[in-house]
DNA sequence: CTTAGCACTCAAACGGTATCAGTGCTAAAA
DNA sequence: TTTTAGCACTGATACCGTTTGAGTGCTAAG
């Protein structure tokens, strides 16, 4: 068991490495513990902290530095979080200030916001679209074969997509085709939406088109991305800043990983959670391009409009108790946000 | 006046330092150089060399590296592009290989197989648009006062744009506006379109319409869309590799300015030119973002479909033999490519 | 004009020394 | 039992003098 005092060095020790970057010593410690005591009690109850795991020295006369299990340590026990201050709220509504037309907009603009208020890289994924329903899907003809495809899902996200069509896909079938599409396929999840594709559509299809192939090409496409989670990422470039100086391989294939359109965004930053505020560090984090870094991952909901999360990369010396209060306001905020762009929109 | 061996020996350390990125000696020349002669003589051509501020020594008793005026010289007078492998030829047929609905999206394919290939970072730009002409203008409702605005051009190119209708525009009036608009600005230049937007057309809608403000709003914001120039860029991380080391600053600044959608390419690139190939190096650039780095900027044309460029950015000692032939065949290839893509498209 | 020879220069690597922050341990004081 | 002062010890860092090696400019002879 630690003592109230061994507590208070823990803390100060981490405040200290997160401020300097520096290995703190005893004599350090002295002067900035609210309590009184030499330098070689403070040293006593360092060797108590190492020997529980929860600091560690850079070399055999070094100060010390908070390992990977103090800071969990702290996070578990000690963390307080700071309360956000009017300046930090008055960044966010301004983030916010501009009008939206699409709920991607506004978590791509959280991303921004985010990142800019932390110096550090933000990643902000909508709510979830696993019953997302269909509501509607038109083809605009463009001349010269062009069509352009849109699909409308029933929380209002949009998608389209400019295609070429194939010379044997005949325009009267495909009039028809959507029609169909709109009479038995809107209102259905887009799950279902997409096993029909591969069932009875195509059979209901070759009634009215001769090849009705190209067409199901182009639905099943639009259909893919709607359906395809997608994430926005708020300060790329701030990896340099507290990843530049050793593991440039390691920067480049983060980054990397973040521009991939279609890169799977779960393999960084883990499921959906039911935890407000998660942190995970150091060897918890399991892709490894995480390594010495440090992810906080917050749900935000927006009651029957599903489930969203927004997530903070930054330095595992970071200021725990700051980021996680603004990460905290800052989930409500969204939410409030998103609940209100729903309730326009619903009207 | 520089005789024939000394051309021979700029030739060579601007190879070697290429090659090996150190400063090359006397001793290391007159081992590759084809000629015969004592490390003496070549030191005396060096003097020569370095009399006229073709290379310069890194300290009193180093080897000598191309200056900015050598490597001036060597572009000039002494470089011989080298023609391109088949294995690169491969390389681009392949890249080019899938199938693309939009002309934006084979130059976007451009820049990555050029960076590919290269390992160095590519820009490409579409065949400018100046006398664009407007083909069509759709608008189609999605529910819930969505609209979808879709601008067609004469060379094919699609813009489209989701907005929220503003309440107080009038379904009605709408589509009458979109008739006029097809009707009287189909066929004009987008400049004069942007133009006519400013002074008739608000007169002639002002009669079908109660408030035509909003409706006019979505289409300068899509016909803006369609006339800014866009640009692309493949193997922005490559930076790191030739400017990692040091200049962590420009390297921030510079991936901004890549990010940044619509950062202002010519700042960057410099105007359109009339020659094939050029190439700028070290103070040549004025945009100091680009310091000590290499900049190859090489124009397509397309016919009468217009004249784009695509660009290399590299290290200042990069193999230019290599890269000019490379770029060369590349920025045929392309015009071919593109040429092929409007023919289908115009029959 | 070319070459061999030589003295000279500078960067980089190496080893020794001093400095300094910080430690662990011990014995005395509280 | 806990706290403190004192002391020997450790390792990182900076500094200094020395050596090594690549490369130079210059000169005098071929």
């Amino acid at each position: 068991m630690l003592t109230k005092r061994q507590l208070l060095v823990l803390k100060e020790i981490i405040r200290s490495f997160t401020e300097s970057g520096q290995p703190v010593g005893s004599k350090t410690l002295m002067a900035e513990l609210p309590i009184h005591v030499s330098s070689a009690t403070i040293r006593n109850d360092m060797a108590a902290l190492e020997e529980q795991g929860l600091i560690k020295k850079t070399h055999s006369s070094s100060g010390r530095v908070p390992s990977t299990k103090g800071y969990r340590f702290y996070l578990d026990n000690l963390v307080e979080p700071t309360a956000v201050s009017a300046n930090e709220i008055a960044a966010i509504q301004q983030g916010f200030g501009g009008h939206f037309y699409k709920i991607d907009e506004i978590v791509a603009q959280s991303a921004r916001i985010l990142s800019n208020l932390t110096s550090y890289t933000a990643i902000t994924l909508g709510p979830e679209v696993t019953n997302l329903k269909l509501t509607g899907f038109r083809m605009v003809p463009l001349g010269n074969h062009q069509v352009m495809a849109i699909l409308v899902t029933s929380n209002g996200s949009v998608e389209s997509q400019l295609f070429t069509l194939p010379p044997e896909v005949d325009s009267d079938g495909v009039e028809k085709a959507i029609r169909i599409i709109n009479d038995e396929l809107v209102g259905l999840s887009l799950g279902e939406v997409a096993q029909k594709l591969q069932t009875e559509v195509p059979a209901v299809l070759f009634k009215y088109m001769t090849s009705p192939d190209g067409f199901l090409d182009i639905f099943g496409n639009v259909l893919k991305k709607a359906a395809a989670e997608r994430f926005y990422v708020g300060g790329r470039l701030n990896l340099m800043d507290y990843l530049g100086d050793n593991d440039v391989d390691q920067l480049k294939r983060l980054l990397a990983m973040m521009d991939s359109e279609q890169g799977n965004v779960n393999a960084l930053l883990g499921p959906l959670h039911d935890s407000h505020i998660k942190v995970k560090l150091g060897s918890e984090l399991t892709p490894d391009v995480l390594a010495n870094l440090s992810l906080l991952t917050a749900n935000y909901s927006v009651g029957e409009h599903g489930t969203g999360m927004i997530a903070l990369i930054g330095p595992t010396q970071m200021p725990y108790s700051k980021m996680i209060g603004l990460l905290d306001a800052f989930r409500e905020e969204l939410a409030k946000r998103l609940t209100d762009y729903y309730s326009h929109f619903d009207q």
